[in-house]
RNA sequence: GGAGAGGUGGCCGAGUGGUCGAAGGCGUCCGCCUGCUAAGCGGAUGUGGGGCUAAAACCCCACCGAGGGUUCGAAUCCCUCCCUCUCCGCCA
């Protein structure tokens, strides 16, 4: 959420920032509605100011044993009124309320300008893909020929957009989810930040209010899973319950960077996706994503983004994937976010870059929602923290990338060195009765 | 699921209709004292919004789990919901 004196002070950079977006959202509804609130509250805390000098001298009164009556009487008369205005300022704020919920992040400065994803510049490339002999396989034809990978079992189980792993294929999942952990909660101690992640295991059921603080609801809801009959929902990443364990609290400055590390399945209706990516791994109801969080200090934030991405970086790079990082233009980075990257993987048998991570900076617009502020050291007045977060990495599509670039033309897969360990041991996974 | 107890400031905890934004303690900060540290002594210390101001001081409004209600007046009484704890039952 914005700030709403921020928009007041300067509506028409937010405006500006908006447009950038391709938001077609006025502002000036906005304006006027704030106008109008800070009137009637105004009008609302004098009334309420008269009915409680009001009660105070009928107290003093009373215990001296004089008569009260017209004082009582003219106490009840600023009540009906403190009542009527108190319904329109209720209807006001909410309408206000429902505005200011929906209002994206505004763009940090250093995020290209443009309108859509071909807007996005590449910041850097790193690992060559392979050329290969023959025509690489995607990673469904890979998995099934392998027997680890499985979408018809799943279509009966589930429904479309869900997978089987078995065998190698489910302990693939394990390891890598096992060395990203060990990776990130090792990762640190030579870093400006001075600390490794923390590992968190989090409810994957969690309160819309959860949702709301950071900024899937109220504008998606209609991506989540709902579990109606308890009131939960499904969490989409893991960002959302770990982010909210902070909520409504004020935290030491020396506490902060607070980082988190969390591996969950994530839970998505993709409602707008209908006939996109319906093959693979690659954009599933549900997958496992191990996910860094970071909850710091202003000053910071854009510093501490770019160590989070360097942080998923290495695992790509351990893995020796070859990847890109772009840089979202304003156009197309997320709703919540103030500046993100994307972490682009080689898949050689689309011969495209596909997106395996994001790391955003959030600023403090998930903090205001979800009332994390940390008190500095020197002011003392409590400020709100600024909130990142990145996959590191998404778990299901980097078995997918796993499994393209590290096919063989036998139908086997090359384990990376790093896992072996990981996997048992087992360097290779060969079809059955190879 | 059944029975009971309870949710108060950064933390612990007192407070059953007005003088309570809330005793006391811990913690934190400032000062004093003291070879150092600790202890001791004195003072300060909730959050959000508004007014005034150069900035403060100061003044006003709201907040004692959430939402309603009763009342001139609610942390305190009533209702609903959420949560925590104890015991019993069930269970990975």
């Amino acid at each position: 959420m914005l700030d709403i004196r921020q928009i007041l002070a300067d509506p028409g950079a937010v405006q500006k920032a908006l447009q950038n977006r391709r938001e077609t959202l006025s502002l000036e509804s906005v304006l006027s509605g704030e106008q109008e609130l800070s009137a009637l509250r105004k009008r609302w805390e004098a009334l309420r100011e008269q009915r409680n000098r009001l009660a105070e001298e009928i107290g003093r009164k009373k215990r001296n044993g004089e008569d009260v009556s017209a004082r009582m009487e003219e106490s009840r008369s600023v009540n009906t009124e403190i009542a009527s205005l108190e319904s329109e300022l209720r209807k006001r704020e909410e309408e206000l309320q429902t505005q200011l919920l929906l209002l994206p992040n505004i763009p940090h400065d250093s995020v290209p300008v443009g309108s859509d994803e071909r807007d996005n510049p590449e910041v850097h490339r790193r690992g060559s893909p392979r050329s290969f002999p023959y025509e690489p396989l995607p990673h469904w034809e890979i998995g099934a020929r392998l027997g680890i990978l499985d979408f018809d079992r799943a279509a009966i189980l589930s429904g479309s957009r869900f997978s089987v792993l078995r065998g190698m294929g489910s302990r693939l999942e394990r390891a890598l989810s096992a060395y990203m952990l060990d990776q990130h909660t090792g990762t640190g101690k030579d870093r400006p930040s001075g600390k490794p992640y923390t590992e968190v295991s989090v409810p994957l059921l969690v309160r819309g209010e959860m949702l709301e603080g950071t900024g899937q609801f109220p504008k998606f809801r209609e991506e989540s899973f709902a579990v109606p009959e308890d009131s939960l929902f499904l969490i989409p990443t893991a960002e959302v319950p770990v982010t909210n364990l902070h909520r409504e609290s004020i935290l030491d400055e020396a506490e902060l960077p607070i980082k988190y590390v969390s591996c969950t399945p994530c839970f998505r209706r993709e409602a707008g996706a209908a006939g996109k990516d319906t093959r693979g791994l690659i954009r599933q109801h549900q997958f496992l994503k191990v996910e860094l969080v970071w909850i710091t200090r202003p000053e910071t934030s854009y510093d501490d983004h770019e160590e989070l991405t360097r942080d998923a970086e290495g695992i790509l790079e351990g893995l020796g994937l070859p990847y890109r990082r772009i840089s979202l233009c304003t156009g197309d980075i997320g709703f919540s976010s103030a500046k993100t990257y994307d972490l682009e993987v080689w898949m050689p048998a689309q011969g495209v870059y596909r997106e395996i991570s994001s790391c955003s900076n959030f600023e403090s617009f998930q903090s205001r929602r979800a009332e994390i502020r940390y008190r500095p050291r020197d002011t003392k007045k409590p400020r709100s923290v600024h909130t990142l977060n990145g996959s590191g990495l998404a778990v299901g599509r980097t078995i997918a990338a796993i499994l393209e670039n590290f096919q063989e033309q036998d139908g086997s897969v090359t384990i990376p060195d790093v896992l072996v360990p990981y996997m048992g041991g087992v360097r290779r996974i060969s079809p059955p009765g190879s």
